[in-house]
DNA sequence: GCCAATGCTTGACAGTCGTCAAGTTTTTCT
DNA sequence: AGAAAAACTTGACGACTGTCAAGCATTGGC
């Protein structure tokens, strides 16, 4: 085969591959929005097809079985989810704006995204019985830590302070305190929410010792 | 009937009845194990019973359906598990002694009651997707939430400080060491475990501050 | 020792699940 | 246009689920 041949064998299998990706990536948000809505327990293959335009039977076109399925889609659930303070963080100019706006992003994607939250949590949880999911778990809780590191360390920085504590703590706080909110925030226990977020800037505070 | 009659009438149903719960609490027993085991997802009538020393069938003679079975099991999870630090509490007689205690009894459970405690963490989940089980969900947490105080309010007043954070910042904070502390142990990773025993006194302080 | 009530087992039901083979439609290439 | 390949649908399979009715076993009061 000449090298023109190969270099146009190449385009057509690269073409076929992208769109091959591009369906597999479409059935993994819609698969992503089926487990948001049912969690992981009671989520079916039929049910995800029907979230999307195609048949059940398309599934095992694209996926060797259920479980690659899913872990794609938990893959999808780290692009959605893992740069959302970034821009607070490369925004802000004082301390008190960073944290404010923290605060802010912290309460909207509980709201606005609270179901694909609890799919979240309901993986990780997953991967504490099936030893499968780990591996992207892991991953994935570890950038969730990168995340909150870089807005409370740049918090410090910006207050001229030095955080409390090491990455993991911060992290396992802050998100402890999201998974409450969440659980009250689904319960419909609004007074619960408004307290929690009114306590937030204290807890980050608490996270940053004032200066060094 | 006599007042004799009736009472003897009372004692023959009371023991009835304390025979049906002692035979219901078994099997809520078992289940708990089967649970803890497989996780909620995975979870069947035939398998609990399959733990149990019984045939499937028994657990519609004794638990309306799936889910008050599964309700009765997370009530006998509150029994084993929330006055785990009790009594380090009452035998401490300085801060150090009862923070050791603390982080000896958090590991040692973590360690031993690993499947137990995942299971709560499933179903504390699960109660974010099925809103059945969220009563007794929040009421489990916050008996958590009140033995943890008890132990860091303890802690704050033997070693002359005051607690830093409200009660419902202190306990997301401790529960969010403890599980991620369970996902790396059920995930073999004892390095990392050991880091964050290693720091656990360092938070506890953290939450605490010295002095009023 | 008999009878009734309780306790428990067995087997079947209707439904759902993941999987896959066979067939149909659509796209792609020559 | 026609053939080949890819994309997708349909229907079926065996296994498993929660539920429950029918029947067997065991107990306790007389």
């Amino acid at each position: 085969m000449t090298d023109v041949a190969q270099s146009k064998q190449d385009r057509i299998t690269r073409r076929q591959v992208d769109k091959f990706d591009a369906r597999r990536t479409e059935l993994a948000v819609a698969t992503l929005h089926t487990l948001a809505e049912l969690g992981y327990a009671r989520t079916s293959l039929r049910e995800i097809a029907q979230n999307s335009e195609f048949s059940h039977g398309v599934l095992h076109y694209y996926f060797a079985d259920k479980r690659d399925l899913i872990t794609e889609a938990v893959r999808q659930y780290e692009v959605v989810c893992v740069t959302k303070y970034d821009e607070a963080v490369a925004n802000a100019t004082t301390s008190e704006q960073l944290r404010g706006e923290f605060v802010g992003t912290f309460f909207d994607t509980l709201d606005q995204d609270a179901t694909l939250h609890r799919l979240w949590y309901d993986l990780r949880n997953q991967s504490l019985f099936d030893e499968s999911f780990r591996a992207d778990v892991l991953e994935i809780d570890s950038h969730r830590e990168s995340m909150v590191w870089r807005v409370i360390s740049r918090y410090a920085e910006l207050s001229g302070g030095s955080v409390a504590g090491s990455p993991s703590t911060v992290y396992v706080t802050l998100d402890g305190v999201f998974q409450r909110a969440l659980l009250h925030h689904l319960a419909g226990d609004v007074v619960t929410v408004a307290q929690l977020r009114a306590e937030l800037p204290d807890v980050i505070d608490l996270l940053v010792t004032p200066q060094r």
